[in-house]
DNA sequence: TATATTTGCATCGTGTACGATATAATTCAA
DNA sequence: TTGAATTATATCGTACACGATGCAAATATA
């Protein structure tokens, strides 16, 4: 038995299993307004700036086209979003809110807080989140570059 | 534009991407076992305690059998597990660890400290990883009760 | 003890993730 | 200026996640 493989050792294991626990909580919260996790993450790329290139929301999130494609056919579907063709350089796409898109943030302004009211009173302070956020940069930051070094 | 709606002001999109980075380092280090990382969770159970239940993994990784079924029935066709049907109980799924999977967590004990030793010196001291488990564990149990006030 | 309920696991459908490959538009170079 | 590299997306295949449902074995109840 090797102690570094012990499951509770592993803080990944545990980041990875808060992540998916976020996600449930979000869940009930965003299907009323009929969004997934991820794409919640979209629409608030594109609510802080409207019109923005497939490989823009790339960037922000940190995720492959081979992600973000289909996803976001799914929300022009939905009828949340329009992808158009890049006029200037035809080979990008350029993603837009429509109406439906730029009204769901008014519902949507209501779930951060809704989130965060049921974490009231519960023993975590804001410092301790705060350090949490602080922490993972560092953590990201680190991975960003080593990731760099393989190449 | 709302503040709260802002992405870099959210914690769980720090925490679902930290997520993915991880699993990304993971990849290389997992490979040459065959093992993706949710697998190496499963094998990590195993190598704690062998023949357990698919309802004991279920609970120790905090999945659901919806996902842990296909995922075993993958690794025992790549023979590194056996899933028998109970005898006291017909109903539950026995997994166990062949001859292959055993040894595999030889090979597997180098892989923690392959990913720890790409930050060393990197400014991330060992504190501040301990606190950063800490608050998620701490963040977790309050998850994991509201979860359950919603019943 | 016959039936209703519960339990443990499996299956199905949809939506991510992501490596690998494809494709068309643009740019670079000879 | 034409063919070669590059770039921006898209497509494909595989493997998770997870809600919903199915099903057989075990248990509870009348």
């Amino acid at each position: 038995m090797y102690e570094q493989l012990r499951l509770d050792n592993q803080l990944c294991f545990r980041i990875y299993t808060a992540s998916r626990m976020l996600t449930q909580a979000y869940r009930p919260l965003l299907e009323p307004l009929g969004l997934t996790y991820p794409q919640y993450l979209v629409m608030m790329v594109l609510w802080e700036k409207d019109n923005q290139l497939v490989g823009d929301i790339c960037q922000r999130l940190r995720l492959d086209t081979n992600t973000l494609t289909p996803m976001l056919q799914r929300m022009e579907k939905e009828g949340l979003v329009i992808r158009t063709r890049g006029i200037a350089d035809g080979r990008q796409t350029l993603v837009s809110l429509t109406r439906k898109g730029h009204r769901l943030e008014e519902q949507a302004k209501e779930v951060p807080s809704c989130l965060t009211r049921g974490m009231q009173d519960t023993g975590v302070c804001t410092e301790d989140l705060l350090r949490l956020a602080t922490t993972l940069d560092t953590l990201m930051g680190i991975m960003e570059t080593t990731k760099e070094g393989q190449h």
